[in-house]
DNA sequence: TGACATTATGACACCGGTGTCATGAATTTA
DNA sequence: TAAATTCATGACACCGGTGTCATAATGTCA
């Protein structure tokens, strides 16, 4: 047999039509039990597969959803944020799991990217995931809603539609540092990340490590504060500003992992014990955060029900269905970098 | 306007027909420039875009890979290994440089997987990504070429067809580790990983470390070597095994970074200092590695360079072109652990 | 000016399935 | 026994493009 074996090949070996076993293979009940055997029998040994794009066609779905991945386009091109890789691990399951296949596609967040999957019919759907500068993409979010374009994103907002998000309770997240600190006697806090509203997730993580502190009337002091976008170099630059400006303080709270293992590098390197001298806290427990030294107490988002409600919740809007606003609760987890 | 705009809308609106649109569409020299340039501005303005389903219905290609991803069955199934993360990084990028769009699927090693992307016409080809135990896929390669499916596969050999395999220089890289050991008169050598045919890698790695140190008349001792999988828990495990049996040794070669984490974990609980009672190395030089205590010393792999062969390779396999097998450069990565 | 090449376009079959409608046989009901 | 119902199947249009062939208009050359 040269070539790959169609419906009609098969229709063929088992003298009947081409509608009848294209019924039978989809267990249609319109089929007689023996000519069904018959035709999955056939099937089989001609190691038959339904032509995806033929079906994909006439039914005008896909069975395909589309992640599209936003990196920080300041951080190293050959490296991709752990935190993204295992929502990217875990989406993957989760869409196995629902029958869905899935496009993988990296954009630089900076770049005129479009979201063209679903209207070139690829996906029939499309998870946004990224992690800062979110503020521009409002437009877009616009342009995909006026398509009426199925999507959900990680972390930002999109006006009007707080369905179309899933984020962890960043909010949240931030209390549960500065409860952390506060527990430990640690007041004099310093944070380092993004405080403007730049980059949401890393403002709503300052907005409440800022207010938990100020409910125990603890304020933090502005000059306390560095920016640095979610590497590991980033944070050892903010970091060392810090040292070298002469600021004290004997808390730290970081926007992210990475940022904390930058921070803690920089620290370290200014003879600042870690927890001692000060007690660093980070934020989303990627695997590295177990192994660094000292391991590092983090708020950590649960990435396996993330990628599981990114999924469920876009499978809603594909069929239809109301689709609540998700917010997962973060978790404090305690090791031995703050205490 | 209701749907999707089709090439007939266009057709409609520029006064051609829709064979012209197709024409134009795809840039043909058959069509006048003026007619090009009013479809373009049209198709445009319809924010129309080609249906990929029926493209590839009628050319019969996708633009499309598929890559599956095979995990260790026994590891936990919320995490992935951090070298199959970064592997799929690469990939990605290499896709998006091609032009073709990735389809990524996590397949349980053990499990009956079908490679049936290819057969649906869902892709064009297929990577293959797994880590040990490729011994039983040998039939399934088998099919794979019967059925004249174009593939390629990291690491695993498929017999007769050497120009299907992408891998790292394995043996030299475990030469490399020895030699440093040698440099560093640490003689006594213990090795953890796979050193049966089961894992080809890990069974490369360690014929390499052997040889280079036979050739400097050392002789490894089989009881210093324990089995384990690429999980840092099987690491720790194997190494407490070693230590409980009080076996000595004063240099540890692990056959990926994971196993070396796990090890240096059981030596630091068994007070064994690292690196002065023993120096380790491990293999692969995941993001990890340089950040456990101490600063991991391994054998890098580029997964950058990795993952564009890997698509170089089968791209070229799609459009029959003659692939030579590829061997990738190992590299030392020298660090506290093994000084 | 007639023969021929070039350019731009339309008509139409085709890719391989899916869904609808028509049809004939078997079975049930009146 | 005729009419109604159920069951199993075939014929056929259709999804939205691509590629081939035919055709008409224009330009070129002997």
């Amino acid at each position: 047999m040269k070539g790959k074996a169609t419906s009609f090949d098969i229709a063929h070996y088992a003298g009947v039509s081409q509608s009848t076993v294209s019924r039978a293979l989809r267990n249609s009940h319109l089929v007689n039990e023996e000519t069904r055997k018959r035709v999955f029998d056939i099937a089989k040994k001609l190691n038959y597969k339904v032509d995806k794009n033929a079906s994909n066609l006439r039914t005008q779905q896909s069975s395909t959803l589309a992640l599209l991945l936003f990196e920080d386009p300041t951080s190293d091109e050959s490296q991709i944020n752990p935190f993204f890789l295992a929502m990217l691990g875990s989406i993957t399951r989760a869409c196995a799991k629902e029958g869905y296949d899935l496009l993988v596609s990296f954009q630089s967040a900076s770049a005129d990217w479009q979201a063209d999957y679903e209207d070139s019919h690829r996906a029939d759907g499309i998870i946004l995931l990224g992690y800062g500068d979110y503020i521009d993409y409002q437009p877009k979010f616009n342009t995909l809603l006026e398509q009426n374009t199925k999507f959900v994103c990680w972390g930002a907002t999109v006006d009007n539609r707080p369905d179309l998000t899933v984020c962890c309770d960043n909010y949240g997240g931030g209390k549960l540092a500065a409860e952390h600190f506060i527990a430990h006697s640690r007041t004099d806090c310093a944070f380092i990340g993004d405080a403007s509203d730049h980059s949401p997730e890393f403002f709503s993580r300052f907005q409440g490590f800022k207010d938990e502190l100020l409910a125990n009337n603890v304020k933090i002091n502005e000059r306390k504060m560095a920016n640095a976008i979610s590497t590991e170099e980033s944070g050892y630059h903010a970091t060392r500003s810090l040292i070298a400006n002469n600021i004290k303080f004997n808390a730290l709270f970081a926007a992210s992992d990475l940022i904390a293992i930058g921070a803690i590098r920089a620290l370290k390197e200014a003879n600042i014990n870690v927890p001692k001298d000060v007690a660093v806290v980070g934020f989303d427990n990627i695997a590295i955060a177990s192994y660094v030294n000292p391991p590092l107490t983090t708020i950590e988002q649960n990435t396996t029900v993330a990628g599981q409600m990114l999924v469920e919740n876009l499978l809603k809007l594909i069929r239809g269905e109301e689709v609540q606003s998700t917010l997962l609760p973060p978790v404090l987890i305690s090791r031995k970098s703050s205490s």
